[in-house]
RNA sequence: GGGCGCGUAGCUCAGUGGGAGAGCGCUCGCUUCACACGCGAGAGGUCGCUGGUUCGAAACCAGCCGCGCCCACCA
């Protein structure tokens, strides 16, 4: 080790993450680690795509757990030697993005129609070139090893193609239509959504009843609406068949009132007689429902708001121009004019919000391309129901098929001009509409000018096919070959159906298989105070912050720490115990780095690259001394457990399994107890605290890189980086369930004797002269626990176990009388349990063999210290 | 309306048939030559409620109370 970097591990008593995140993550980018050539089969190599944050977006805690996740899963793999890719990439995010854009014209006082479509898309670039992808740099702080040479982008020029090709492809088997439907119309981005966008809210309106005169009679029809301007467009009234009240007037007419149209009073099953006076207006232009009966029964569809969220001509001329809030109450007004109204409720009822841009939804009839996804589903349940995409935890698996089972067409086309402009050519000469992968000439019925699709695709649409189009699909690229499918995907549930479903769909019918081939679902992380975590909320927590404050380490043990199959609140003390971990593996290794004393011989010799060597040195571990089997055998059950933790998804316990290895076993008690042998320069305790160091680090370089990184750079054996160091494999061989045993008796028993000094308030630094009843006790137990086991002559006052305190002037009488007594209680009412467990004869007849055996052996002990003491 | 999940120490969460756990916080004692982001010792819980199954229930079953999420076209 040169003299600066000893001087370095010397002066520097605490670990900085600051200083050394920045470097060593070029350090790895230099090394190319993370960008793995294309070879090799998929069944052997590992690969993720991962979840495309969007241009416009900034890391969010959501990412910074599903980041700390992927990369947890990589790096381990990456470290056994598998041929290792990580596709990282961005979304064009369609909606968000035009947002952006269109603000900052505003601002300039501009807007998208001044620009025209052409310039505008142009600008859209622009500021994505200059602004957008920051997450990809965000990723980097977090100590993603992605490959980031190979970055996508869903709108650059291959991407596109791929996209463009599986839209044919669906056109022409015939899922992708055109159609005149009624679909979710979203004003606030004047364009229309899918079913998924579509977010329900318990909102609180007015319950209108307005009654329709029925045609020629003295009666009225009663119907109640919490939008009584959608009236305008009403074309029939509806009752429910079976209904004996209305029966006579089916076929018969209304009037509607302030516009005079005739409705038919039509029946249908879906109006329920008990809501209500069972009479329902029908406006089959302005509601699902009232669509869906219109089409049933051939009712007129009168549009009466447009896409701008104004009254049309069609809703007659008072009202034509009005917004709908207006129109409303202008409606509810002439109403009441007319004595109409009947009753006017407050109603709470669930209403339909964009996702997107938070206004309210209105429902509207426009010609859309919509993909239908029943065939699509099939293959995709049978994947998952087959467990070829296995989805975890198993609940998901449900989840997700009850919906692909209900699964209906989904819009995918969106008013915008962000996106993928949608691969249609309709000519106007002869209205022949052409479909293409590139953009034809010429109409190729009449030889006609061509004129495309002004619509582009849903953003999911083109995320839909990820996995393989990162790869290069649809060209037969190598990445193709050796990547897919993907080994595992993990996501916030939010996105099953948007995302996940609509993968797998695609994956098996344009990639010839599932895209991955494990769905990982993970728990969301709310806010301190378990609201949701949301910037419009002002409950978010910046993961940057975090990392500018704790390190990137630190944040990512704390989120894997507390992250859960249930949802979660952020924990400030997950993360500081993550930070303070970091900590205590550089402190902790400084004491083994600076002390440990190696045979020139050994220290030299060249480990064989790509394979763990046993010892430093490539020689074997051959534990003698009870503490170091111990510890040896602690390290290999923490390797296996800690590694099946990972390979089952089971982040929270893999770390925390590391950390109370490393903190309790590794720090507190075997550290402690070798301390004499290694200031002392026993080569034997150097060579095993190196291999444990060594051991430990590669174990934990998944969870916390940054920070292991960086202590093995001090490590002799050290002849790369960490990052593709093998990965520790458990050795059963050195297991010892003797030495475990043993061990944890020695323990016991510090622990007894610290707890008995403490309560009969021995000052700490005293050490008091004891003689040992029985066979001799390893010297450290004397030694942790500040006795002398040789000291002759001396009454006894008191006895722990084996060990018998001899009278000093240090030891208070009456204190050990009052520390005996409490001893003598708590195991007399532990004596009392047990008798009473093993006289119950139920017990005894039917409880396993071992452990009526366990509870006599308890009993036994009790039994024998209680004579001890009472003595 | 249907589905999923949660209610365990002051806080955040583990535990899922055989004597209640972790981290943080709290109390007491330690400037012990790796670390005070540390070391040692403690206090603290009728495991939401009520019934049931069992020799034995925090855990399994039923009901109830409270909370959250997802799906669903009842005006």
């Amino acid at each position: 080790m040169g003299d600066e970097r000893l001087k370095n591990l010397e002066e520097k008593t605490r670990y900085d993450p600051a200083e050394v995140e920045r470097r060593i993550f070029a350090e790895w980018l230099e090394g190319g680690y993370f960008h793995p050539p294309a070879e090799g089969a998929p069944e052997q190599n590992f690969s993720v795509a991962i979840p495309p944050p969007n241009v416009t977006g900034a890391l969010h805690m959501g990412h910074a757990l599903n980041g700390s996740i992927q990369d947890a899963l990589v790096r381990m793999n990456r470290m056994r030697g598998r041929n290792t890719l990580w596709i990282l990439g961005t979304d064009h995010a369609g909606i968000a993005t035009q947002a952006v854009v269109e603000r900052a014209l505003r601002e300039e006082g501009s807007d998208r129609l001044d620009l025209g479509r052409e310039a505008f898309v142009e600008r859209v670039w622009r500021w994505k070139e200059q602004y957008g992808s920051q997450i990809v740099e965000q990723y980097k702080r977090l100590g993603a090893s992605c490959d980031y040479e190979r970055e996508r982008f869903t709108l650059d020029e291959g991407y596109v193609r791929a996209v463009y090709r599986v839209f044919k492809g669906l056109f022409d088997r015939g899922y992708i239509y055109r159609d005149n439907y009624m679909v979710n119309w979203d004003p606030g981005s004047h364009s229309a959504i899918s079913d998924l966008e579509v977010e329900n809210r318990e909102v609180e309106d007015t319950l209108y009843s307005i009654d329709y005169p029925v045609e020629d009679s003295d009666r009225v029809l009663t119907v109640a609406t919490v939008r009584p301007e959608t009236m305008l467009a009403d074309t029939a009234v509806a009752v429910n068949p079976d209904d004996e009240r209305y029966a006579d007037l089916i076929g018969r007419h209304c009037v509607l009132p302030l516009v005079g149209r005739r409705l038919p009073v039509i029946a249908d099953e879906h109006v329920d007689p008990e809501f209500g006076t069972g009479a329902l207006k029908i406006t089959p232009g302005h509601d699902p429902n009232d669509f869906q009966i219109g089409r049933r029964h051939g009712l007129e569809e009168i549009v009466a708001i447009g896409p701008d969220g104004r009254m049309t001509e069609a809703a007659g001329e008072r009202f034509t121009g009005l917004t709908v809030a207006e129109a409303q109450t202008a409606v509810v007004a002439a109403l009441r004019e007319e004595g109409l109204i009947s009753s006017e409720e407050p109603y709470i009822h669930s209403v339909p919000f964009s996702h997107r841009s938070g206004e309210r939804i209105e429902p509207l009839i426009s010609l859309q391309w919509f993909c239908r996804m029943d065939e699509l589903a099939r293959p995709a349940i049978e994947a998952v129901e087959r467990d070829q995409v296995r989805i975890v935890p198993p609940q998901w698996k449900r989840v997700y098929l009850d919906w692909m089972e209900e699964i209906r067409p989904w819009c995918i086309s969106r008013q915008l001009w962000w996106g993928h402009r949608i691969p249609v050519w309709y000519c106007d000469s002869c209205s022949e509409t052409i479909v293409a992968e590139r953009e034809p000439s010429r109409c190729g019925a009449c030889g006609g000018e061509l004129r495309q699709e002004e619509d582009v695709l849903d953003t999911w649409f083109s995320s839909a096919i990820w996995p393989f189009a990162t790869l290069g699909w649809p060209e037969e690229t190598p990445e193709l070959a050796a990547f897919y499918p993907t080994s595992f995907l993990t996501t916030a549930r939010e996105i099953l159906f948007l995302w996940v479903a609509r993968m797998i769909m695609t994956g098996i019918e344009f990639a010839g298989d599932v895209p991955f081939r494990d769905v990982y679902v993970h728990a969301v992380i709310q806010a301190r105070d378990g609201r949701r975590m949301s910037k419009s909320l002002g409950t978010g927590i910046d993961p940057l912050d975090e990392i500018d404050q704790h390190g990137a380490d630190a944040l990512r043990f704390g989120l894997l720490a507390m992250s859960s199959t249930q949802d979660v609140r952020f924990s400030d003390a997950k993360v500081q115990q993550g930070a303070d971990l970091a900590n205590k593996l550089w402190n902790a290794s400084r004491l083994i780095l600076m002390n440990v004393k190696l045979d020139q011989n050994q220290a030299d010799t060249n480990a064989p690259q790509g394979q763990v060597p046993a010892a430093v040195g490539g020689g074997t571990i051959n534990p003698v001394t009870i503490e170091d089997r111990w510890i040896v055998s602690r390290m290999e059950a923490t390797i296996a457990s800690v590694t099946a933790k990972l390979e089952e998804y089971d982040f929270a316990h893999a770390a925390q399994e590391a950390y109370s290895f490393f903190w309790s076993e590794l720090c507190d008690w075997y550290l402690e107890i070798v301390k004499p042998r290694l200031y002392d320069g026993e080569e034997k305790v150097s060579a095993t605290l190196l291999w444990l160091l060594e051991r430990t680090l590669a174990l934990i370089h998944p969870l916390m890189p940054f920070v292991t990184e960086e202590i093995w750079s001090y490590h002799p054996a050290r002849r790369g980086h960490l990052a593709v160091h093998p990965f520790p494999e458990a050795d059963d061989s050195l297991r010892d369930a003797e030495a475990e045993t043993d061990m944890n008796d020695s323990i016991e028993l510090i622990r007894r004797l610290r707890a008995w000094r403490d309560l009969v308030d021995i000052p700490a630094a005293a050490v008091l002269p004891a003689r040992v009843d029985g066979p001799d006790l390893e010297a450290f137990v004397g030694r942790l626990a500040r006795f002398s086991f040789d000291a002759d002559g001396g009454e006894p006052v008191a006895s722990v176990g084996p060990v018998q305190v001899l009278a000093t002037g240090q030891i208070d009488g009456a204190a050990v009388r009052e520390r005996v007594e409490a001893r003598l209680v708590d195991l007399r009412s532990e004596v009392a349990r047990a008798e009473g467990k093993l006289d119950n004869d139920g017990f005894v007849a039917n409880a396993p063999a071992e452990v009526v055996e366990e509870e006599r052996a308890k009993l036994e002990r009790y039994r024998r210290e209680l004579e001890e003491l009472s003595e």
